[in-house]
DNA sequence: CGGTGAACGTA
DNA sequence: CGTACGTTCACCGA
């Protein structure tokens, strides 16, 4: 089927839905599934290998607000045959911001914009998916994927969903409809939240071409790197667990007798290290650093787990599994986390050691341009507290040297009691710094105290970009406790959420701000790290790319904090490997 | 087989 | 100084 393109004068926002058959587990390998295209005089059933060009017309003629339930499944198509797209709107993501948390599907998404009940959301029924005959359906049309009573039937859109032409188009009107109440909804909360849901669907649409494009890597750096700390690739099992074993041998040579212990095992650990005379109450290495010196074990075992960790999570395997025959590290990545807004990454995209960080290398004829924000969080909190008298401290290019000078104390003081209050410190003494904050930045603490109390009730807390942050959730580690150390954890969690998750917005801002605005040079983002950008450039094109990516700062920061009051600094170089970074 | 805690890497 | 996330392993209970 084609589709006749009306010849309309651009109109800066107007919406267009793409919509990907749900029923596909990998849209880029079936190019006989239909998508649909939707919007103002545009209404298409498209086979997935015709969708690009279609698309590719309507964003040279129109550059419409392209729209999807998710682009990690809408988009991928598009994003696999490379069709530029410059703005889009994903209502997974805008959900996230109207409402936060994770779960973010169709159905609860479309009951929030709808404002309905979203603690009553239809269930699928376990006997029949696909009856339609329950009470609820019967006044609706039979193929709509709404149900008489307003919400989206449980099944739709999901992959046991059947469609076909009309349930398709269907399916893109109501995500049209679902994003127009998103951002009605976000309009009448919050100021920036419109903004921020569309930095936050660019951010999701970056996650896909990460995902398509991988962290280029030196394959033969990494080898020689794991090589040095887990030995050599084993060829069979016998061979892997004699390297295990002579591993192993290194600490267990220290404590003779005691041959059997598995160190893989934290209790049997502690027992050994009881029997040497080290009583600690857990193998924690920060727990056992203090013991060094006290018996060879110790440095042995902290010595082992480095090598145990690269052995067993960065090792051959990783790298076999890992990095495809084009020397890319490929992983997934979410735009956006289930607490307080941060990009995360999976396979070791986001947590690798430093030690094989020579291995992350540029491709040959290209560069990475590095950058990454300097003493971002304060600067954020100067931004979304509106304290002046901080703001002027971020002109600096140190903050804390001005901080230091208002409190009358030196540097490495001014910085503890920045983040002993923008954290919440448990032990250790700001103390004096901390009472010369309240009388120097009054209105940025009383921000984080704000929010600090609003954990302790448990009312959700919402970021300057507009983020909601429930503060029902489950707190990951709270050691048992009073009721007192709960309300605490809530309200540790909720402060640092409110600079944290503003800090992840801006961050993402400026990522789509330079994904957009180093296209044309060939760059690619090919890792975002919560502060940090590394964009894999043609060598010719480097330097354009670092001017694009500090002057891409400035236009996001002011966007963002709608002033120039608060400075943003970036710190950008020109490298061949990530290691040559200087911290 | 799925969930949990310990441990540790990153910011 | 805290918060968050991802990965692996051993253990537990079904």
């Amino acid at each position: 089927m084609s589709a006749s393109l009306p010849a309309g004068d651009p109109t800066a926002g107007e919406r267009v839905a793409v919509v990907v058959d749900p029923a596909l587990a990998d849209p880029t390998q079936e190019s006989g599934a239909l998508a649909a295209v939707v919007g103002p005089g545009i209404s298409a059933c498209v086979r997935l290998d015709h969708l690009a060009e279609l698309v590719g017309e309507i964003e040279a003629s129109r550059r419409p607000r392209w729209t999807w339930w998710a682009a990690g499944h809408d988009a991928l198509p598009l994003v696999a045959a490379r069709v530029p797209l410059a703005r889009c709107w994903d209502i997974a993501e805008a959900h996230r911001v109207a409402v936060g948390g994770w779960d973010a599907s169709p159905q609860l998404a479309w009951a929030a914009a709808h404002g309905l009940d979203t603690g009553a959301l239809p269930r699928a029924s376990a006997g029949d998916l696909f009856d339609f005959d329950s009470p609820e359906d019967s006044a609706a049309d039979p193929g709509s994927p709404l149900r008489a009573d307003g919400y989206l039937r449980p099944d739709v859109g999901s992959p046991a969903w059947p469609v076909d032409e009309a349930r398709l188009l269907a399916w893109a009107h109501a995500a049209l409809d679902c994003a127009d109440r998103q951002e009605a909804l976000l309009a009448s909360a919050s100021t920036r939240a419109v903004a921020t849901a569309h930095s936050e669907s660019a951010a999701a649409l970056l996650c896909v071409e990460l995902a398509r494009d991988g962290l280029p890597v030196d394959r033969d750096a990494a080898t020689h790197l794991i090589e040095a700390a887990a030995g050599p690739r084993p060829s069979s099992e016998a061979q892997a667990r004699e390297i295990r074993a002579r591993r192993d041998a290194q600490v267990l040579g220290h404590v003779p007798g005691r041959e059997a212990t598995d160190l893989r095992n934290p209790l049997q650990v502690r027992e050994l290290l009881a029997s040497v005379g080290v009583v600690v109450p857990s193998t924690r290495k920060w727990v056992l650093a203090p013991f060094r010196e006290t018996h060879p074990v110790v440095e042995a075992l902290l010595q082992w787990r480095k090598a145990e960790r690269i052995a067993t999570t960065y090792g051959h395997g990783w790298l076999a599994t890992h990095v495809g025959a084009d020397d890319r590290l490929r992983g997934a990545w979410t735009a956006c986390d289930g607490a307080a807004g941060r990009m995360t990454a999976q396979n070791g995209l986001h947590n690798l050691p430093a030690e094989l960080r020579p291995a992350i290398a540029a491709h040959r004829g290209h560069v990475f341009v590095r950058a990454d924000l300097g003493q971002i969080e304060p600067r954020v909190l100067a931004a979304v507290s509106g304290d002046r008298a901080f703001a002027a401290a971020t002109r600096a290019d140190d903050l804390y040297a001005p901080v230091a000078a208002a409190l009358d104390v030196d540097r490495p003081t001014a910085k503890i009691a920045v983040l002993a209050a923008m954290y919440g410190q448990r032990s250790g003494a700001a103390g004096e710094a901390l009472k010369g904050l309240e009388r120097a930045y009054p209105t940025a603490m009383a921000y984080l105290d704000r929010a600090y109390a609003a954990g302790v009730r448990r009312q959700p807390v919402r970021t300057f970009g507009g983020r909601t942050i429930p503060l029902d959730r489950t707190l990951a580690d709270v050691p048992p406790g009073s009721e007192a150390a709960h309300d605490a954890a809530r309200g540790r969690f909720a402060r640092n959420a409110v600079i944290q998750g503003a800090a992840a917005e801006l961050f993402k801002a400026w990522a789509a701000t330079v994904r957009a605005t180093t296209r044309d040079l060939g760059a690619q983002i090919v890792l975002c790290l919560h502060d940090e950008l590394l964009v894999h450039v043609p060598e010719p094109a480097a330097e354009e790319a670092q001017d694009r990516l500090v002057a891409a700062l400035d236009d996001s920061a002011r966007r963002w904090t709608g002033s120039t009051q608060v400075r943003f600094v970036a710190d950008a170089s020109i490298l061949r490997r990530w290691s040559e970074a200087k911290d």
